[in-house]
DNA sequence: TATGAATGAGTATTCATTCAT
DNA sequence: CATGAATGAATACTCATTCAT
């Protein structure tokens, strides 16, 4: 790992552990084990290495679920695959997951850099709006849509995270649960 | 209202804005238009008022829901009846609802303020419990069944929140999208 | 006890055991069972109650020497009875002792209070004088010869004191050592 | 100078004008002519400072007694010469002198601290010690002998220091005036 | 006299950021 | 690129004092 991606990760972990303003630069310097100084070669300063972490968490979060691999055979099967995409990322993932939930809301981050990252999942939004097109899913407006699926996605890894671990049937559940929830 | 009230309601304005280091002692006796010191008489620290304003924002909550009217013709009206109780709370209280996200899962609130104001939710859960027994929701965990639907009111406050407004038949349409997702 | 007594009392125990700066009239008024407001009709400032305990403490020293039964044998016993005589008071009033210790020299303390004070030990200098006229004692000047004097019973209690007691022999022994130094 | 020694030097002269608690971190600053947070650079906080303006003085005062050059023609002799090297340290450092006095006994100082300077006196007790033991001096317990003697030069360099300087001719009448009283 | 809530100036300490090396 | 000592503005909290009751 070369010292950016130190800094990066070190920030991750201290910033979910203890908050942005509860994580003085110096603590992760020394996490990092890097100079003060050495982090403001690779970042102007404090709020822009979060937003960094938000960029780089958000893209992680897009790959995730453009990785699901989706058979074709049913639209069903292919929502609860990326359903379960994004899932198994957010379980994999705690700190990220973590980081995002704080920070997807906060005014720390700035307006165009979440603009930005709408991005990596643009596929998804579009996937959705097929399947209403295609009368699988309820006639809802499509953003309304998303932000309620990625709601079940959320809650299903709170759950997960705060139990410590949820075996394939109720995983399986709870896609169906969302599933239920969007199909017509 | 009295000095301790106004000092919580100008905490909760600033801190949704600002979050809570952000936010400094200095500004919220400004906003509340009283000495810094006397903040210090009705609230022993900074992390007491905080914890003072995250109870009386879960009872508000918790008082919201047990106000629903259930007419008891079916569970599934019962049901969304309670949901839109809290979805309604949610979205005529933008900033305790931004309060209670950002802080629901902070380290800042001790573990013991969150479980007494278990107490305030308690009576949904069992309402939950029966649903479940009794044959008109999915077997699933019923510590699990009410993170996701609560996840469901969360979102739809948000998207509420994001757009300005919500149209009744919108409304409707999420609270049947919760309904969907947990009816067997 | 009346209020007044009863603040004084406090403010001495308070002021030894932490020092003027670190006992806040709050805690005073605590310890005294009295509202803050109260210390304020009987003490116009902090400043001013801490002369009173020293003005107090001083006229109460030097009545414990003035005490001091002189039998008229010997220029020797006599001394010694008033040596004595001052060792027992700061012996049996540690508080008061460590108090006078703490503040003979402090800048708190106005030096018109000081000078005023001067009068209560008048009595002790003017004996010394004589014993030094008498050539009872070595002729040195008698404000420098009561202050060795004084440090060696200043000595004497430090250590009754910190060892907690002192048996009479030893007693005996210093007042001695006070009387071999100064005589001729 | 470097900026740790700035730092002591003008704690030294700042608390021993005003005390402790009146003296503020920001007006050692500006005295040491270092920015506030400097300070904390090289000390972890304002008791820590205290600390260690304690022990380098408690060093130079035992160093000044060590440096005493000692003929061996006398025991009397080399008694006087450790009391006088002693008193002009005391006289030719006043602030030290009335930091000492101040803090000597004060909850301030941590108790290991005051264990740990007792090395640089402990030569002069095993001098006094052998004193008692070669019979030169009162069969008196080293410790309180240690404490009475201490107590003399200390009377000796208030009187020094309230009248602002002392003839050679009263200094010796003082050092003699300690002899007399510990000589057998 | 007595009370104690309210005040707000004052203080120790922290921490983002800079810059000489 | 990397370092870490130095900076000084910012902040939580304290406490002497006041004053309406």
């Amino acid at each position: 790992m070369n010292k950016r991606e130190l800094i990066l990760q070190a920030t991750l972990e201290l910033i979910t552990e203890n908050g942005f303003h509860a994580t003085p630069m110096s603590m992760i310097s020394k996490k990092a084990k890097v100079a003060a100084g050495t982090i403001y070669h690779h970042f102007e300063n404090k709020e822009v290495l979060l937003e960094a972490l938000y960029s780089e968490s958000k893209e992680k979060m897009g790959k995730s679920m453009q990785a699901a691999e989706l058979s074709g055979n049913s639209f069903e099967e292919d929502f609860k695959s990326i359903w379960t995409a994004l899932f198994t990322f957010y379980a994999n993932n705690r700190l990220r997951f973590q980081f995002l939930e704080q920070y997807a809301q906060s005014p720390f981050i700035q307006k165009e850099t979440k603009e930005e990252q709408r991005k990596h999942y643009q596929p998804i939004i579009n996937f959705l709006q097929q399947g209403i097109e295609y009368g699988h899913m309820s006639a809802i407006d499509v953003e309304v849509m998303t932000e309620m699926v990625h709601g079940t996605v959320v809650s299903a890894a709170k759950i997960f995270h705060s139990v410590g671990n949820l075996n394939k049937s109720t995983v399986s559940d709870l896609a169906n649960f969302a599933w239920k929830a969007v199909k017509k």
